[in-house]
DNA sequence: ATGGTAGCATAGCTA
């Protein structure tokens, strides 16, 4: 069996909602992931997308900011939903698909954490990095072990030097200080989860998932960030996969200025 | 060094 799983930072559901059509229909993933709904509960077009074939779906919403969803093919045999940091953001959902052994799929929205990489400065970074600190200890133990997990979403962080279009343009731009990116690298190893974008894509090349909407014409200047992710608990590690980053989006009318990416995994 | 665009609590916040 093979799971094909989708993970899109949407930046409005209901304002992209035939986006997400256009892509569910040409790509046909299984599970589709999202992030940056920005729609209360029960104003999800659950209606557009049960009708596509995707009629299991778990939303966590509120109004006007973040906001997790994940649309399945496959029966969902359980949700649930983690708060971070103490506050009740809509930052996190996740299922357990239905059947021996499948896994359990997130869908999670890290803070971007403002301007200013300086936590004593800015309490919107000081929330990025405690919601790090925070997963490093959910994702290291907390989490539930009666089946695999896989973690997609947006992290809002650039971990590798070719996760971003200048290493050394970027060191102090908030989604690449080193500060970021040695926690997120820590919480990857800590349960040793698998980056499986990069095991498509050498180290040495330049990969992305979000561009700017400020840039002029961000063909032309290609000034990316690798913010979106899927890791694979070590249990699937030496598994087959596929990945495809689809690029294509960013240029649809009125998109999103993040890209999915489609990891195709053999169960 | 600055400002650029986009979405939603439509006005100032977040990204």
């Amino acid at each position: 069996m093979q799971l094909k799983i989708a993970t899109w930072n949407i930046n409005s559901v209901r304002l992209r909602a035939d986006l997400v059509c256009r892509f569910l229909d040409r790509w046909q993933p299984d599970i589709l992931c999202l992030q940056e709904t920005k729609c209360p509960e029960g104003l999800f077009p659950s209606v557009l997308f049960a009708a596509r074939g995707y009629p299991h779906i778990a939303e966590r919403g509120q109004a006007g900011y973040h906001g997790t969803a994940i649309l399945s093919r496959l029966p969902i045999a359980e949700i649930a939903s983690r708060q971070f940091c103490g506050k009740d953001d809509a930052r996190h959902i996740a299922i357990r698909l239905a059947g021996d052994g499948l896994p359990w799929v997130h869908s999670l929205y890290v803070p971007a954490g403002g301007d200013l990489p300086d936590p004593a400065l800015n309490p919107k970074f000081a929330h990025k990095i405690a919601f790090l600190d925070e997963m490093r200890s959910w994702l290291g133990n907390g989490l539930q072990d009666n089946a695999p997990h896989i973690l997609t979403g947006d992290f809002n962080v650039a971990p590798l030097e070719h996760d971003v279009w200048s290493h050394r343009q970027l060191l102090k731009v908030v989604s690449h200080t080193p500060i970021e990116t040695e926690r997120l690298v820590a919480i990857m190893e800590g349960r040793s989860w698998h980056d499986v974008m990069r095991a498509h894509v050498p180290h040495t090349d330049k990969l992305y998932t979000w561009w700017s909407y400020r840039a002029r014409d961000w063909v032309a200047s290609d000034r990316g960030r690798r913010l979106d992710h899927i890791w694979l608990d070590s249990f699937y590690r030496r598994r087959r996969t596929a990945l495809e980053v689809v690029r294509e989006t960013r240029g649809w009318e009125r998109s999103s200025d993040h890209v999915p990416v489609v990891v195709t995994l053999d169960l």
